[in-house]
DNA sequence: TCGGCCAATGTTTACGTAAACATGGCCGCC
DNA sequence: GGCGGCCATGTTTACGTAAACATTGGCCGA
C-alpha cells in the first residue's frame, strides 16, 4: 500500500476544505462558531485524507497528556491485575490512557527510579498500586503537577489512599469462625512487607483479644499457595487447631491440601476461611469460604480520586475504604464437640 | 511548597548555565561535541532546577513516542496478565512504555474502536492479546506507521505472531496419557470463539486420530472452574472415561472438585491434566499435571517484534512459537487394569 | 441610512525540543 | 606566517496544535 503521505495534519485538512486550519482545530476540538457547512467540508476532508489528531503536539500546548501512569510491582498477584484492569477500564470511560511502569523489585531504589522515570513520562497523575512503606516521601521528589493515589497504604496523610477494607474483612472471618463455636483461629499471614497482610493479620489479633480469645502464633506465609501448604501441615500437626484463616484464597488453597494429605476433614475436624474471592475459590476441595474484595470498586475509586486531583486541583488527602463481604461456602462449620 | 515555576524548560537551564539552549539539548540528549566542563555547567543547572525532558515536545519533533499500546480484552485470564508483565518489563528495558488499551466486549465493533481510538494515541506500535478472529483487516485502517504484533491467532501472513506452542502443548498431553495406557482421552475444551482453545482441541484430535484412538465427543467449557466442574460432573457418569485433558488449569480444578464429589478417584480411577501451569496447580488435590506455558517468553518475543518493525522497519510477517513442556505432578497414572 | 456589534473565519504566536545550518576561534601544515 | 579546516557552540527553524487576537461582513436598531 503505496502510502500517501506519512501524516496528516490540520493544515493538509484545511487546505483540502479550503479553511484555515484554526478552523480545522474549532472542528476538531468541537469548539462552537463554524457553521454547518463549513464543519461538513472540514468533516469530509478529515475523512478523505484520514486524518488524526497528533497527540503530542496537543499535549505539547495543552500542557496536558490525559494519561494517567500506574506503577506495580507485579501482576500475579490477583488483586493486583484486577485492579489494574478495573483502573484501565474507568479511565478509558473517562478518555485516559493508561501507562504502565513496572518496577522490577520492590526496593526503595527501584521505586525511586519509576518515580525518576516518571518526571519524562507523559502522565498527568500516577497510581501506586504498591506498599508504600517502600516510598520515603522524604527522598521522592515527584514532579510538579503529577497527582498521586496509592494503593494498599496506611500514607493516607500524605497521599490520597484507596484501599480494601482490609481489617474489617478479616474481622468478618475471625468472627464467622468464632460464631460458629470455634475456640480461637488460628491465621497463616502474607509476607511482612505486606501493609495488607499486616492489617489482616493485626485484624484477626484484635479480634481474637476483643473476644476475649487466647491468640495462637501466626504462622508467616508469602501469598503462595506452597507457603500455605507448609503452614498447613504444621496447622494439620497442631491438635487444638480447628479453625484457620489464611490471608488469602491460595494460600488457603495450600492449607486445603495440607490437610487433606494428613487426613484432617475440611470442615469437619478444622475449618478454613480465606480472603479475596478469587474466581477459582468456589471450586476448591471443599468450595473456599473467603472474605469477597471488590477490586473493581478500588479501582473506580482509584481513578475517581486522580481525576479529581487532576481536573480539579483538589488536593485533600484521605483513605477510602472499599468495603469487604463474607462469602460462605463450604470450609467452615461448627468445631466437631470435644 | 511554593513550587518555583511550572515547568523547567531547557531555555531556563541554558540561561542558568550561560550556554545556548541547543547545547543543553546536546547534553541531554547525549550527543558528542560538548566539552566536560560546559557539560558539567549544564548537569548543575539541570539538577538546580530540576529540569526534565518535555517528552510531549520530544515525540513531537522526532515522530517517536517510544510507547507501544497493548490491546486486550480482559486481564482476568492468567495468561494474558501473565503475558502483560512480561511486555511490560522487556519494554521497559527497552525504554519503551506502554500503553492500555483494554477492550470492553470482544466484537469487532469494540475492536474496531480501539484501533481507531488508537490512531490518536501516542503510540509507535501496537501488540494485540487476542483472538484475532475478531479482526477483518479488510474493515480495519490502521494508522500509518503503526505495527502490530498479535498474540493469541493464526493470522501470521498478516501480521507478526507470537503464541505459546498450543498444538504441540496438548499433544504431549494427550501422548502422556496414552502413553500411561489409557485407551483414549477425554477432553474440556475452552470456549469455541478462543483460538487456543480451538488449536489445543484440534491437536488432541489430531493426537489421538493419529494413534488409532476413538475420539469422545468433547465437552465445551469457556475456561471457568465453574464449567470445568460441569464437565467433570459429567465425565464422572462416563464408565469409559479414565483420563481427561481439560484446555486450562482452572477448568482442570473444575473436573478434579467434580471427580471427588462423586467419589470418583483422581488419579486412580481417572486421570487429569490440565494446560498452563498456573503457579497453584500444584497446590491442587492431587497436585495437577499440566502443560507449562512460557508467558514471560511470549512477552519477550512480542516486544523483541514490534521493536524490529519500530526501529528497523522490518515488515516481514511469520509465527513465532513458544515452546511448551510437560509438568508431571501427581494427577495422573496408569489406568486401573479392567 | 449608518454605526456598531456579533458571528464566522483567518492570522499570529507559543508550547519545548532537536535538526540543520552558521559562526568563530584555534591548531597544524606547508 | 598564513590559511584551511575542524571542533565547540550559537542561531534559526519546524514539528502540529490551539489560544489569543485580528479581520471580515451582515444585520439590527436608532
Amino acid at each position: 500500500m503505496g502510502r500517501p503521505k506519512a501524516r496528516v495534519s490540520m493544515a493538509d485538512v484545511a487546505r483540502l476544505a479550503g479553511v484555515s486550519s484554526q478552523t480545522v482545530s474549532r472542528v476538531s476540538t468541537g469548539h462552537p462558531g463554524v457553521v454547518g457547512s463549513t464543519r461538513q467540508q472540514v468533516l469530509d476532508a478529515m475523512k478523505e485524507l484520514g486524518y488524526r489528531p497528533n497527540s503530542a503536539a496537543r499535549a505539547l500546548k495543552s500542557g496536558q497528556f490525559r494519561t494517567i501512569g500506574v506503577i506495580l510491582f507485579t501482576l500475579s498477584t490477583t488483586g493486583n491485575s484486577r485492579t489494574l484492569e478495573a483502573i484501565a477500564t474507568h479511565a478509558a470511560l473517562e478518555g485516559y490512557a493508561i501507562t504502565l511502569i513496572p518496577v522490577a523489585v520492590p526496593t526503595q531504589d527501584s521505586v525511586l527510579g519509576a518515580f525518576t522515570r516518571l518526571g519524562e513520562l507523559a502522565v498527568d497523575g500516577v497510581i501506586v498500586i504498591m506498599e508504600v512503606h517502600l516510598l520515603d516521601s522524604a527522598t521522592v521528589t515527584l514532579p510538579p503537577h503529577v497527582q498521586v493515589v496509592v494503593v494498599d497504604s496506611d500514607a493516607g496523610d500524605r497521599y490520597t489512599v484507596v484501599d480494601t477494607d482490609q481489617a474489617d474483612g478479616a474481622r468478618q472471618a475471625v468472627t464467622h469462625l468464632l460464631d460458629l463455636g470455634h475456640r480461637t483461629v488460628w491465621h497463616v499471614t502474607g509476607p511482612e512487607e505486606s501493609f495488607a497482610g499486616e492489617r489482616r493479620a493485626q485484624a484477626w489479633r484484635d479480634t481474637l483479644t476483643a473476644a476475649g480469645r487466647e491468640v495462637p502464633p501466626p504462622l508467616r506465609g508469602d501469598w503462595s499457595a506452597e507457603s500455605g501448604y507448609r503452614a498447613g501441615l504444621r496447622l494439620a500437626d497442631e491438635p487444638d487447631c480447628t479453625a484457620v484463616f489464611a490471608a488469602n484464597d491460595q494460600m488457603a488453597l495450600g492449607v486445603l491440601r495440607a490437610l487433606h494429605e494428613r487426613g484432617r476433614a475440611v470442615p469437619a475436624q478444622i475449618s478454613v476461611v480465606g480472603f479475596d474471592d478469587i474466581p477459582e475459590s468456589g471450586s476448591f476441595i471443599p468450595p473456599l469460604t473467603t472474605v469477597h474484595q471488590d477490586f473493581a470498586e478500588v479501582g473506580r475509586h482509584c481513578v475517581q480520586g486522580i481525576l479529581r486531583q487532576i481536573e480539579h486541583g483538589e488536593t485533600e488527602h484521605g483513605t477510602t475504604l472499599v468495603p469487604t463481604r463474607l462469602v460462605v461456602r463450604a470450609s467452615t462449620a461448627p468445631p466437631r464437640p470435644a
